[in-house]
DNA sequence: CATGAATGAGTCTTCATTCAT
DNA sequence: TATGAATGAAGACTCATTCAT
């Protein structure tokens, strides 16, 4: 139906052709063309015509590539919730596993760090994927209620084990979730953010871990 | 400049003509009307013709009482920072003074409230106002920076007078304030909200101060 | 949802505002247009900006009055296929009533002065309204359908009282329609068909249903 | 000028080489695909995409044996067109020629053989060739012209020799040929015709037949 | 000969805003 | 003041055709 589909499968011989690769790297530049222009832009404010002029490439040659405006939003966001999903794991209690404190200092720094890396699809997705469509509002609360949810389970587990103090774990993993979210967003990703604070990853990480397992009190 | 800064000002005496009151409340609620849109589709989705025809006004006269689209969301954005920095007090330390976890919850109890009573803006705030425009990003970010700068100092007041454990405040205001944002928007302004947890707003507001103030550790 | 429907319903009292008048000619200005352009070029070779540039209109005001490019073609078919079928009347056959013959010949000259009133339309139906689309292609069909087997009652009828022949009415009925529709076609809307044989209808209406009656032989 | 004129005459042995076979099997092959493509969906509706998936060739193939859309569907309906004439002959009166009425049923019966062996081609002349085209029109009136002209012709035979009534025969030839079309379109390309009245051919041609050359009348 | 990636003119449609009445 | 018809810039998407490999 589209001229969309791209039959070209590699060869069987598991080696990839030189158009192969060529048609990749295409790819994978409108890509990051997009990318740039959503973050920086937003998504309503880019238009099809603002990527392929940054992309250097004919009005035709972004539809061979991509079935529409969506389908490219959604393939960018979908791609960076699977890195950002990848960057968290589970807290391990047991003999062999490190101190919960530590695994969780290592979770905000790999999130960190992965968000650093893509600074535009974090600005994108904390900030521009709202109010796109009924749909993107759902694909982004499905994420973070995916995310919850992985705290939540922690923080039961914290608790049968005498961990962690007894709470509504339901509300307090939003508070968990919310307490990331802000600081990556606000510090992580503010403009002057590369000189300042956020530099010392490790004092930043270590101040959120902190914060969220003693609270502020002395 | 533009017909609509006509302001008409009231007649000297004070009173305030019959015309100047059925203007005022046309104008409010083809404000209430748009808000309801925009909360409801996002800025995005919500045409001018949907307001006016749900606010049962011609196309003309929709610009007689706003500059343009953008005027009219500013408006309804500004005015509900007003009425939620509003609902924000300093939480005042000193012998008159209730117990700062009581001041906190009061604070709390507050936001819900006012956020709960405009259940549309709270979600035109917490995620539709993203992405529509570089100018309101950055209006929602100074709105945010002022809350964050607020429970800033109310943190160093914190450390000082030994209340608050020695910690990084501009960093954790962003902690604290991002706690509460998640959990407003997950938890108050969820679908089904008013007959869950959130119905009990005083549990939910003891759970995210006590998280705030203790942390998760036991 | 699209900014077309027309509320501005007539005042009650039953006479049209001026504003209605000049709307509804505007509008009927703009149906004499594109019929005139998809009877020249056809459909597809018919852009709306074909039209709106030939109506002397805005792009926008073009969907102010119709819905889309096959909604303004689909009104020009249907109001033609109504004014078509109440120029064939159902042939009489009783004591009171003309010759069938009589019949038959006041519905040619019927038919053939509503085509030649309109021969864009004539055009269109007989010869470009196939091929737009499977939806056309079947309200086409339908019409010839209605008229086929308004012919074939006639017919039935008409072999009962032993006036015609025994024949299978129901091909029958297609030979008939065929007779006319490609007269109609190639006599009435050729090209220079004002100044040659068609211009004598009567004798081209004698000559059709006299072929329809009687054949070729001798 | 084109590429596609590289008609590669065959060596003067007058053989064909095998490169040479290949070459026209593939063409026919596309030309079949094509036609296929054409009969179901239109001209409009059916994309060189379309084409060359069916017939699994690379896009650029396609232009190596056709030059664009139009000449392949041209090349298309003209030998159709050849078929189709070839199929009428001149009713032959004389000592030694069968019956004028077995010789019409003769064409007949070689029209519908012919449409049915190609149905596509069928519903192509017969509904889709009309609006694609200025010259599209041209063609198929030229070709309906000069059907009409053989008709014609005939009929005046046939009055000279008193054989056919007196009429006007340039007129009379359109409603015969009116008559066969639309008996051809409706009753031998309907979908379900197979099965229907039109399976017996003999019926059809001779009802159809009768109806030219007798009329209605008993 | 064959390929298929690239092209870009052209299409329909939307919608914020203006302005004559 | 109120109206709503008119505007036209801007947007997403299609598809016949070309051309380097």
């Amino acid at each position: 139906m589209t001229q969309t589909s791209t039959k070209t499968a590699p060869p069987v011989d598991g080696r990839v052709s030189r158009a192969q690769r060529l048609r990749e790297e295409r790819r994978s530049q409108v890509l990051r063309t997009a990318r740039l222009l959503f973050a920086e832009r937003g998504y309503h404010q880019t238009s099809i015509n603002d990527i392929i002029v940054a992309a250097d490439i004919a009005r035709g040659t972004f539809y061979l590539y991509f079935e529409s405006k969506r389908a490219i939003f959604a393939e960018l966001l979908d791609s960076y919730f699977v890195t950002l999903v990848q960057a968290v794991k589970r807290i391990e209690v047991g003999d062999g596993s490190a101190a919960p404190m530590e695994q969780m200092l290592d979770n905000v720094r790999r999130i960190v760090s992965v968000v650093r890396a893509e600074r535009q699809m974090g600005l994108i997705v904390l900030r521009g994927a709202g109010g796109i469509d009924a749909e993107f509002d759902g694909r982004l609360a499905d994420f973070y209620g995916r995310v919850a949810a992985l705290i939540e389970s922690g923080l039961r587990l914290g608790i049968t084990m005498g961990l962690v103090r007894p709470c509504d774990p339901g509300l307090i993993a939003w508070c968990v979730l919310g307490s990331v979210k802000e600081v990556v967003d606000r510090v992580v990703l503010a403009e002057g953010a590369e000189v300042g604070l956020a530099a010392n990853v490790d004092h930043l990480a270590r101040e959120l871990v902190e914060f969220n397992l003693r609270g502020l009190f002395r």
